[in-house]
RNA sequence: GCCGGGAUGGCGGAAUGGUAUACGCGGUAGUCUCAAAAACUACUGGCUAUAAUGGCUGUGUGGGUUCGAGUCCCUCUCCCGGCACCA
């Protein structure tokens, strides 16, 4: 009997160990510039809450460095960065909550955050780390909003905002959920106030048209493609009767132009253009009608979202006294107001159909309005029904006879052809609102100046750059450059005052600036930007966190003169952070470091389908049409991973169900924390986390513990069906970590365990794969046992194992047997040789078993059908 | 309402159209022990049965395709997620 050699497994002393001595080494802090195989692998990086962080935190990073670990191992240059998202509304409130100043508190919860991390004993280069909060962050996050708007998409509009009462500030469509505020779930209101607006509607089309070409995904591809979500219809043109005045035409978006001749009526927005003209021009219009639409208008603007929600699709409208005419039949169609129309979506105009739209027939109903069927419905001809299916177009002149959908090709040519209308897509997506009237985030780095603006000029005039359309930016101007940070002053009120005006805006020290323009006295922007802008392009700046000069790496940044006149003025002849030998090379480092963009993999919640990711794609593609970046996706591939839960509920305060890592990391040690939580369910779809699981985890641990401090020097020859145990397990456990099934690699792995602990000793063969194969998972205990067997350098230097298929091509074979049409039998027979088929098939009938089944019938193995590794069929 | 994703033992979950339930948890029995824990060994879908390497049945419901379906197609039920007066 061999000698014991296991010493007892400890598990914190062999985590500080190695992870002292990756420190030491620098094991993975990697040379960005001189990298052969670049491959980032990014993880959403956390806002830090007080709480520190939750499991779920830990679930997804330790996750990721599984597969960076595996990858690093196959031999790629792995760049796996970090760092937090510490603006914003979150960790703001949470400092008003315990009654500290933001700037206080994101000290003391990040020390917490970092230690907690570094505890996750992942490959993440600390040397690379970066906050959003620092002005040396920051910086660039001001100087991405003025080159938004130096190209003309950054814009101010008055417009009805999302506002939280309780937040004390705007939302982007984007933050309200159910009507309600994304963080706090207060009902949220409308307000008219001017903000500061990104286009992101210029890129609706581009966004959808790169979806299918993203290996994302197909859950979240799906999501963006929604949120963007695309109609396509036609806009059409309808004059509106008025006998004594110009004629004036009225615009109206539909997807449903086949149903044109059933227009009974019309239906303009409350906040339509053609609603203040009626007061405003000399309309013959009825006072008793103007009475009627003044209180109505002005019911619909003191509803709040509460009631417009829960009063649902009871729809309210007013007779406008205006007609329009139709454009082919010359009929006069009354114009109504409702708040049914949107004034945010198409032209705020619609023509009602109410055979065929089931809010138009909700109205129409309601008002006794007419009904007039022009899609003849297979079963219900009734005369006031509603039918929004496919059909054959009926009443309606020429086009009797053309299907809907499928002639509606048709039908939009031939309104182009007449002239009253063309075809044309809308998108639910909306411009992205940035402003924020808090105090927790960069200061977006514009100046008002009055007198500039009554005289029309802005930083557009002074430029002499094409102004962007519907807005010329009067009075406004950037802030340069040079003056970038602007820095958000330590204030001590900085809770928000509810007026939709920022804290800053109480400190003239702040605001009071001179115009860049005409040098009189000028005025600073006191509204932060939103914290999904400074999360929009960070994984750029993990590349650059050492320089000062430029945002991040880009070839573009080598141009001696920028593409635009307006573009960052970049002195690449002096660098501080480099001697000036190494300065020289300051241009291939930028070429060289750009090589890992864009993001190979980046892994994170699917929570954040339509917002981050749409803003970093909407962030980088603008970028890239700025001339600062060669491609305009960011993350080649995207994975979602799933939530963990606790007893099959989400897990919340309120439950009393939060699952915290310090305690379990402190219990098992992080390697089996960390195999536990890839192995409770698939990593796209989470699981359930179980305390009894988790103990079973730790168990498996100690038996490897175990069995690989007793391994066998001795270079003894395996048998056959060891080495056929060992490739098969690599080959799947390289599969199922190509694609991220981590929970199935370690059941394989826990399998193969339990066949080398049928054998009598494990050869240092053996332990070295499995080793290498459990490393990802278990880094520190598989370093401390690649030593013990006897392994000079590290387990994450060496080569993730390959596999042979020689090895594996003895396989189980299914074979079907037909004898006379008939299926007599299905079998299993172990062979050994599947390349030469008809010495496979001559083995399986000279089997005892078939030839038991068979009952003497004679097969011609020439008419057997065979499918590589699958199944025999035999025909006799 | 619309768009996604699901439903497999007592539980978490495996299964390129080919022996359903891998792997883990839990359970039962045993070894060790004065005893317990730990560790180890065996068994563990259900019903039935033992002469056997037995029979039947089994992946939410009901059909279909196929020699063969958890997997593909259609119907329904339920659960989870997202969007929602978007013309």
């Amino acid at each position: 009997m061999k000698q014991d050699k296991t010493i007892q497994f400890d598990p914190h002393a062999i985590v500080g160990k190695w992870q002292e001595k990756w420190r030491l080494d620098k094991l993975y802090q990697i040379n960005l510039g001189n990298a052969k195989r670049p491959y980032y692998c990014l993880m959403m990086f956390p806002y830090p809450s007080a709480e520190g962080l939750h499991i779920g935190n830990i679930y997804m990073q330790t996750g990721t460095d599984a597969f960076a670990r595996f990858k690093r191992m196959q031999g790629y240059d792995v760049f796996e960065p970090m760092g937090l998202d510490a603006f914003g509304i979150h960790s703001e409130n949470y400092a008003l909550k315990i009654g500290k100043h933001p700037m206080e508190q994101g000290r003391l919860v990040q020390e917490n955050f970092y230690r907690q991390m570094e505890a996750a004993g992942t490959m993440i280069d600390w040397s690379k780390k970066l906050e959003t909060t620092d002005p040396n962050y920051y910086k660039w996050t001001q100087w991405l909003f003025v080159q938004m708007f130096k190209h003309g998409l950054a814009v101010r509009k008055k417009a009805k905002v999302n506002f939280c009462p309780s937040c004390k500030t705007v939302l982007a469509d984007e933050q309200v959920i159910d009507g309600k505020c994304e963080r706090c779930s207060s009902v949220v209101g409308k307000r008219d106030l001017e903000q500061w607006f990104f286009k992101i509607t210029k890129y609706s089309q581009r966004l959808l048209d790169n979806i299918p070409g993203l290996d994302w995904d197909e859950k979240i591809k799906i999501a963006q493609t929604n949120w963007i979500g695309e109609s396509k219809g036609a806009i059409l043109k309808f004059k509106v009767d008025i006998p004594q005045s110009k004629s004036i035409e009225l615009e109206i978006f539909t997807t449903r132009p086949d149903t044109l001749y059933g227009s009974t009526f019309m239906v303009i927005a409350p906040e339509h253009e053609l609603v203040k003209q009626i007061f405003h021009e000399t309309f013959s219009i009825d006072p008793e009608i103007k009475k009627e639409i003044r209180k109505y208008i002005k019911s619909v603007q003191n509803k709040p979202e509460e009631e417009r929600l829960t009063e649902g699709k009871e729809k309210t409208g007013v007779f406008s006294g205006l007609f329009a005419l139709h454009p082919l039949t010359g009929k006069q169609l009354p114009i109504w107001i409702a708040d049914y129309v949107l004034a945010s979506y198409g032209t705020g105009a619609i023509m009602a159909v109410p055979a065929h739209d089931e809010r138009d027939y909700d109205f129409a109903v309601k008002y006794s309005l007419p009904i007039k069927h022009v899609i003849s419905s297979p079963e219900n001809d009734s005369h006031n029904s509603l039918y929004v299916g496919a059909g054959e177009i009926i009443n309606s002149d020429i086009w009797n006879g053309l299907l809907y959908p499928k002639d509606i090709v048709k039908i939009i040519s031939d309104i182009e052809k007449r002239g009253v209308g063309k075809a044309k897509s809308n998108y639910h997506l909306r411009d992205w609102l940035i402003s924020r009237q808090r105090y927790w985030g960069p200061p977006i780095p514009m100046i008002y100046c009055e007198k500039c603006a009554l005289e029309n000029k802005s930083w557009f005039t002074q430029s002499n750059v094409t102004k962007p359309e519907e807005w010329e930016g009067a009075g406004w101007y950037p802030v340069g450059d040079k003056d970038l940070p602007v820095l958000l002053p330590f204030i001590e009120d900085f809770k928000p005052l509810g007026t939709g005006i920022s804290p800053l805006a109480n400190h003239p020290e702040f605001y009071n600036v001179k115009c860049p323009g005409c040098g009189s006295d000028a005025r600073r922007e006191t509204d932060v930007s939103d914290t999904f802008l400074d999360s929009a392009w960070y994984f750029l700046r993990y590349l650059a966190t050492d320089w000062n000069e430029v945002p991040f790496p880009s070839p573009d940044f080598t141009k001696a003169n920028l593409k635009f006149t307006n573009g960052f003025d970049l002195d690449l002849s002096h660098n501080n952070h480099k001697s000036s030998s190494e300065s020289a090379d300051f241009s291939s480092e930028l070429v060289n470091r750009s090589r890992f963009l864009p993001v190979t993999i980046y892994i994170g919640g699917a929570e954040h389908a339509v917002l981050h990711l749409l803003y970093a794609r909407f962030t980088t593609m603008a970028l890239h049409d700025m001339g600062y970046l060669d491609f305009e996706e960011p993350f080649s591939k995207f994975y979602a991973h799933g939530l963990i839960i606790k007893d099959g509920a989400k897990m919340s305060k309120s439950k009393g169900n939060v699952i915290l890592p310090d305690p379990l990391i402190e219990k098992f040690g992080i390697d089996t924390v960390r195999l536990y939580l890839r192995f409770l369910g698939p990593f796209e779809q989470g699981g359930d986390f179980r305390d009894t699981g988790i103990e079973g985890m730790h168990k498996f641990i100690k038996r490897i513990w175990k069995m690989f401090s007793n391994v066998s020097n001795q270079g003894k020859e395996l048998s056959s069906e060891r080495v056929k145990m060992m490739h098969q397990t690599i080959k799947g456990v390289t599969e199922d970590m190509e694609g991220l099934r981590f929970n199935t690699a370690i059941a394989k792995l826990m399998s193969y365990y339990n066949f080398l602990s049928t054998q009598n000793e494990v050869n240092v063969s053996e332990a070295k794969i499995y080793l290498q194969l459990i490393a990802p998972f278990a880094p520190h205990v598989a370093e401390e046992l690649w030593y013990t067997i006897g392994e000079s350098s590290s387990v994450h230097l060496s080569k993730w194992p390959s596999y042979e298929e020689k090895y594996l091509v003895s396989e189980e074979v299914r074979i079907a047997i037909q004898v006379n049409g008939k299926v007599r039998e299905v079998l299993a027979i172990a062979i050994n040789d599947s390349q030469n088929k008809v010495k496979v098939i001559e083995l399986a009938l000279q089997s005892e078993k078939v030839k038991r089944h068979l009952g003497g019938a004679i097969i011609d193995p020439a008419k057997v059908i065979y499918v590589p590794g699958k199944v025999l069929n035999f025909i006799v």
